[in-house]
DNA sequence: GCCATGCATGACACCGGTTTCCGAATCAAG
DNA sequence: CTTGATTCGGAAACCGGTGTCATGCATGGC
């Protein structure tokens, strides 16, 4: 390669190919190598080929900084997110790296903490500190409209990914909860259940208001009756699931399915009815949402509800990187069921 | 604030106050602006004062750009992973995050696949052109010395996050996964078991060996002897937890426990076993290994072992950032056992 | 009273790109 | 052969910081 010298630690030190070198050896100007870079189109053909081949020989690669520098914005785009669902936020890196892959993009994460007082303060720092190009922001915490605020007052481009409409469509990419929770309860209700039990999400999640009232129109729909009885809160963790799971299953008259609003929560529910030794799906149909690792590797593995979080992913990348096709992009994406063992046709009681 | 015209699409322009501005507006020069930021000692009190209270005025905060540039490095760690465990790169991402909360470093993130044959290729591509200030590696790739051998290449530092010597003091940070085996093996043993089956890692994986050599040592200390047959290979995924188990288990004489070299095999086994009717932990002991999110969600609640994920992301993340002082920060560490309901005492068959 | 010393500060080049503006070369038309 | 348009390439300023070195000033020792 090219002359490199090494340091006491074994580190090459920063002997890199620069522009300048990349413009006395091929001897044109700065500028030239530039539009070579830049995929100027006017420039000979000729020129271009010189050019290019010094750049292959010398190893040079532009300095991203020294670009961010002189252009007034950099390449770095951010995940702002809190951490219920650890499969879901990586599967969203996934996506976004997906969508940045060869290009001069990357991702910096930035989990926050929702609950703490600073977080406003915390993101604003990071914000103020990092100029990122622009940040992706994830559920639950892209449901709070002060963060999308900060991001407007510092010149932050932004896109928000949600169950609701929350934003724009040019700073927005959400699923439809809704309506995918209509698709559980059909399923529910066309293997002959009308006793079917919900356990609801934390009140402040949009997500969950919107998974709660999907499920309360599609049983509407269905001419079903919801009792009081029949929703339990739940806060989405494991414990909450199996706690609500054991006041619905105490109800008179046991439900023969149940709807939980993710696939933690069911699989607490799950727990419970083991416990009660109520069999699964025998004698209760359990359906989750979110289709998330555990939903596979439970025993009997998990009905549950997809959401394609790797094509939103992309979109929000794509989104945030062309602003000016923002709203040419996809905003609605469709969820769907996925059909696993913990649904049997209802029985009697 | 200070003065921000708007854009059409209703952000701010980059209308930042830059350390010229400052050092105008308080009469220094630049270099005397840069010296209070940088908190340089031979500053007179009263000048700092001044300074600081025209930065704060201006909200003025420093160009990571121009920064980077000027000094000839930047602030950003990145993170290589593969992703066979979300929860375990999520945690690391905290640990990492703790690490440098209130500096200005940020985390990259760039997962990579390392069954695709132009890894190192891509990876050499993402650091040329991020010239990150290093980089955490992560297992399984962290065991790959070419990808290390890369990074020396290119200059870039690294660390490696290991389960066994993969490089000298300052570039890695281990958990004692042998040892920890060792404890998994010692408690089924002390509950009577002496047929103990092991579902082991993929060939190619330190960690797998290190968890087989591990088990085999400790069945060797208590006398025990491990057939060709308790020995089952696994890949860490959940089918293929479940397919050895269904081995392990046809054998003539059935095992009393089983330890799998991850927790997803454990899960895939438990399948197995349920499926065999085999009630678990009654009739078969489990231990996994990581203690995933899935250790503790299936049923019964899975026996494992946990190793202290953030405190290693932490002091990787402080070796990358303080490299003189590398040798000095703790490269070993710990990992425990968690015991949960998936290990009973063993019964005569 | 003079010069060495130390401290606080400033002038200026520099990092490695992009952008603006302008000049040179080429070529067709007059 | 000259003119004008067009194409291509270069010089220099600029982005916003940091490094080097020089300078002014107060201090102190002789």
């Amino acid at each position: 390669m090219s002359g490199n010298d090494e340091l006491g630690d074994g580190f090459r030190r920063e002997g890199k190919a620069t522009i300048n070198d990349v413009a006395r050896v091929s001897g044109v100007s700065k500028k030239t190598v530039s539009r070579v870079i830049n995929r100027s189109p006017l420039l000979s053909a000729e020129t271009r080929e010189r050019v290019e081949a010094v750049i292959r020989d010398l190893g040079y690669v532009p300095n991203p900084q020294a670009r961010a520098l002189a252009m007034g914005r950099n390449f770095l785009l951010g995940l702002l997110h809190d951490n219920p669902n650890a499969q879901m936020v990586l599967n969203f890196q996934e996506g976004v790296l997906e969508a940045i892959r060869d290009t001069e993009f990357a991702l910096v994460v930035r989990p926050v903490n929702r609950h703490s007082v600073g977080m406003l303060d915390d993101v604003r720092h990071f914000l103020e500190r990092q100029r990122l190009f622009g940040v992706l922001i994830l559920p639950p915490i892209s449901e709070n409209d002060a963060l999308a605020a900060l991001c407007r007052e510092l010149g932050c481009r932004y896109v928000r990914m949600g169950s609701a409409a929350l934003d724009d469509e040019a700073h927005l990419v959400e699923s439809n909860d809704r309506e995918a929770v209509g698709q559980a309860v059909d399923h529910l209700v066309s293997q002959g259940h009308r006793n079917i039990a919900l356990i609801a999400g934390p009140e402040g999640f949009r997500s969950a208001q919107e998974r709660r009232n999907g499920f309360l129109e599609a049983m509407a729909r269905h001419g079903l009756s919801v009792g009081p009885g029949r929703v339990a809160p739940g806060n989405y963790t494991f414990d909450s699931g199996r706690a609500a799971a054991e006041r619905l299953l105490e109800a008179s008259e046991r439900p023969t399915a149940i709807f939980a609003s993710n696939d933690e929560m069911a699989a607490g529910a799950l727990h419970a009815a083991r416990q009660r030794e109520i069999e699964v799906p025998a004698a209760l149909s359990l359906i989750g949402f979110d289709d998330t690792a555990i939903a596979a590797h439970i025993w009997p593995p998990l009905t549950t509800v997809r959401w394609p979080i790797i094509s939103m992913a992309r979109a929000a990348a794509y989104k945030l990187i062309h602003p000016a096709e923002a709203k040419q992009q996809p905003s609605r994406f469709l969820s769907d069921l996925v059909r696993r063992a913990s649904v049997a046709p209802a029985v009697k009681q």
